[in-house]
DNA sequence: AACATGACAAGTT
DNA sequence: AAACTTGCCATGT
């Protein structure tokens, strides 16, 4: 049907599920991994689309600043509560030791 | 079909 | 250094 409308969902997609538990990457991050630096927005967009596949760790992505600017689209399991279940502090929204627990899927992964 | 908007980020001023 | 501008692309109206 769709057919080949959207592969960039789909490769975002891909790239969250990889994410080890207790860390953390922001859109800026895959949207370069995936070579479209620019486009962190759809990353973004690609996140709230996959509400409905649980597979999808969607609260492992947060903005630049260690910010968790999604959190508003978290229903039923807060995306809070789930960053902390995995050892992540989190203050005032934003990821204290961020730094430690950024994972950059440029240098983690090999293309 | 045109226009605005958004879980962002980098570049310019 | 903080504020403003621009790029990007899928969706919603």
């Amino acid at each position: 049907q769709e057919l080949k409308k959207s592969n960039f969902f789909e490769d975002v997609h891909d790239v969250v599920k990889l994410i080890p538990k207790g860390r953390v990457t922001s859109y800026g991050a895959i949207a370069s991994y995936l070579g479209i630096t620019k486009s962190a927005r759809v990353v973004g967009w690609a996140m709230k689309y996959s509400h409905n596949d649980k597979s999808i760790p969607a609260h492992r992505v947060v903005n630049r600043n260690g910010v968790l600017t999604g959190k508003h689209n978290f229903i039923e399991k807060k995306m809070d509560k789930l960053l902390g279940d995995e050892g992540i502090q989190i203050k005032d929204n934003q990821i204290i030791n961020f730094k430690e627990v950024f994972w950059n899927p440029s240098n983690e992964l090999e293309l």
